[in-house]
DNA sequence: CTGCTCAACTTGTAGGGACAAGTTGATGAA
DNA sequence: TTCATCAACTTGTCCCTACAAGTTGAGCAG
């Protein structure tokens, strides 16, 4: 027959919390100390359980805590390892392509000189705009646009998608970004070349855990949220393209750079 | 005696996701579908579980999933609820004060603009500087530093916290930052007429899952992630102040306006 | 009517067991 | 040696029970 095990803990009586988070709190600690440094293994649940005199469950309830906050990731047959992030910084303020002599992929040129191997592989469709991307653009929603996807790898880790919707009224002026393949000098360039230059940009920026969706095709674990980055550009006249990245928020950050930069160059003293 | 069930589900076959996930994705179709709209309550485990044919712990981990992707918040007695947010949009590339004439307070202004009711509780602190913090101010890390510290809240819910540090050579040159209390013109144009502008500042953005004390100072449930935002502030000799805002990531968007923005402001055709 | 109690719900915590499935390294056959 | 097998670990899924704790509304005492 079942009975109920005393709640209080020998700890001094100040506890209080659940005995899962006990368990989470003090492994946090550890990780946070340098117990368990990132890439380390964690005991496994069966020591916890003896250590901490908690049921393999409740273990369990607490290592949770530790997986859906990100700290650690599990793997079965394996363990819980503590997770390791190194971010990868992307500048988003600088204008793309125009005042630079490159191949038209800012992500590209950034990966590589942060000593990375980018990879990504590309698609471009005939999509109808989702109702964010179509109030952006001010068409109709649903109205046909160009969607180019992009699905971008770090070292083989996926890293993030973006995909860009171009309004239907450009594409016939620069029928280009229809079809398939690369355009060398670049889309902005291209378009400039065709009549539209593309003189601003409002980004928006914003996170959420991401959709099953999203975590099967950015490979991310449970406890990792999506850094979002809606980039609408602009003519002198009107919106000409939405860009929607997806990234994995562990491993990007975003930076903006707004005014003069002198101070930020400089040596101390 | 305990026996396995047959883990084959009557769908047709093609299943093979485990019973807790396929609760959680019926569950999410229907919350997408409009079944259960923001705010709604969900059935009750129980009678989840009788519709799933799963136990309550089956159940509870479908619900689980839901709740750290922050699609529902569950609380005891009450059940579960279609999360709602509105999200509050923040424009970071607008230089502050220098400009306007406004109280030194761009997030009074722009809270109440939206027709919310702003609040918030200030504090001042000497603190060293966290590593962080250190590196980008170009000072010691652990020297002095003054903690201006805010804790804000839109319609009395949480919203963000904001810390901003400023070196202690700065501090000699404008007293007044030391010292607790406003500073009615704002403190960027207190810095101008005390000898200091600021002419430039950097921002870096990521986003992660709130530390434990994160989430009490915010009031997030789980399964809402953080947005960070560091901005560095400089004049045109070297950095003057660093400032870490820590958002509520379902509540919060932000927003930055690079180069001409007529593009935008002009109706369609 | 007001205000209190309490039953009947809800979710939260904690324990137990059994078996599935992935990983690793030792062992033994070829 | 090389390769396949397998035992012994790991986590993953699923079930059961029991009780704690928060919420609500019915119903009763005053």
């Amino acid at each position: 027959m079942y009975q109920q095990v005393e709640r209080v803990s020998h700890d001094g009586g100040m506890s209080k919390q659940p005995k899962y988070r006990q368990v989470a709190d003090a492994l946090r600690r550890e990780i946070d100390n340098g117990t368990y440094p990132p890439g380390a293994r964690l005991p496994s649940e069966s020591e916890l359980s003896a250590r901490f005199d908690a049921s393999r469950n409740t273990v369990r309830s607490g290592l949770g805590l530790l997986v859906t906050q990100g700290l650690v990731t599990s793997s079965q047959g394996l363990g819980y390892e503590v997770a390791k992030h190194e971010v990868f910084e992307l500048n988003a303020s600088r204008f793309e392509d125009l005042s630079f002599p490159q191949n038209g992929d800012a992500y590209s040129t950034d990966v590589t000189n942060a000593g990375r191997r980018p990879h990504q592989t590309f698609r471009v469709e005939i999509h109808p705009a989702p109702d964010d991307v179509a109030e952006r653009l001010k068409v109709e929603p649903g109205s046909r646009t160009v969607l180019r996807f992009c699905h971008r790898f770090v070292d083989d880790v996926p890293w993030s998608t973006q995909a860009t919707y171009y309004p239907s009224w450009l594409v016939e002026e620069a029928p280009r970004l229809a079809e398939p393949g690369d355009i060398e000098q670049g889309t902005t360039r291209y378009l400039a070349e065709h009549g539209t230059e593309q003189v601003g940009y409002f980004d928006e920026i914003s996170t959420r855990m991401p959709t099953p969706d999203e975590a099967r095709r950015l490979e991310i674990g449970a406890g990792v949220p999506v850094l979002l980055w809606m980039r609408t550009g602009y003519s002198d006249q009107r919106p000409i393209r939405c860009t929607v990245t997806t990234f994995r928020g562990d491993l990007n950050r975003m930076n903006y750079e707004i005014g003069d930069q002198a101070g930020r160059e400089n040596e101390p003293q």
